[in-house]
DNA sequence: CCGCCAGACGTTATCTTATTACGTTATAGG
DNA sequence: CCTATAACGTAATAAGATAACGTCTGGCGG
């Protein structure tokens, strides 16, 4: 994970995290692209090059079955543990939570392989409770 | 998850399928298609739908950090459990595994939200043991 | 003040990954 | 035999990502 300090962002990098926070689901690169033509973004790159920044400072996450990114749900700061997301295939909602216990299970798992974790990714596909219809649940 | 029942497999399946078992790591489906030239073929196409059926028999997985593919190394059997993978960033092996209790801890959150899950995606970056010079394991 | 360096930016071209669309072939069941 | 279905072949194109340039700006040592 290794999360970056962060510094100011820059304008290129505030157009594409707001367009993020926008949006109420995962965005694709080309996604944002168009959204922020408005803005005067023309190329791929800018967006991507904004995206790399803000993935470092925590700010925004890849969704690696979407190809796609969305800003971090934590309040405001970046969060050290590692991030697990609930993809609802009906509706395209994506839940962000945190898999406590299911990282520490992985964790431990790579300290007793020797694999030397830097990164964990962890993506449900399924259906929401809203979209499944279930009922709510009784906790 | 939900597997299909595996009746044989076809001439392009089995060419796939052999493809990826011949390499030490994943492979990419134009990585496939330029293995498999020469037996004929020809477009990405031929490879994506061979993959799509042998990762509906559960013969082979995607690696969706890597856009990438490997056969599943659980013996002949498919194996109903979900499985998790530990790819090196250095020497590009990947290992499957078997994340029995991180598995259970997801399931458990799903249960508890309500978020009826069909996949789950586990994907680890790092360095292997043989990578990263750590000593062998004492277990 | 000047010159230089680093970081962000802009633009074009290109590469890689995946899918759409449409027609053909092989085959099992009625 | 006839037809429905699954697999296949081919071409074209969409979608996602990066390489390779050059420019601009702001900070800092001389």
């Amino acid at each position: 994970m290794t999360l970056q300090a962060q510094p100011e962002l820059t304008k290129n990098q505030s157009l594409v995290f707001s367009a993020l926070n926008r949006a109420d689901g995962p965005l694709t690169a080309y996604a944002i692209l168009d959204e922020l033509r408005a803005e005067g973004f023309r190329a791929p790159l800018q967006v991507y090059r904004a995206l790399e920044r803000l993935q470092a400072y925590g700010l925004v996450h890849r969704l690696e079955s979407l190809n796609a990114f969305v800003a971090c749900s934590h309040p405001q700061c970046a969060h050290q543990e590692s991030a697990a997301f609930a993809i609802c295939e009906k509706c395209g909602q994506v839940a962000e939570f945190s898999p406590g216990r299911a990282t520490d299970a992985l964790k431990a798992w790579a300290t007793q392989t020797g694999f030397a974790l830097t990164n964990t990714t962890i993506e449900l596909r399924g259906m929401c409770r809203l979209c499944s219809g279930a009922p709510a649940p009784c906790a």
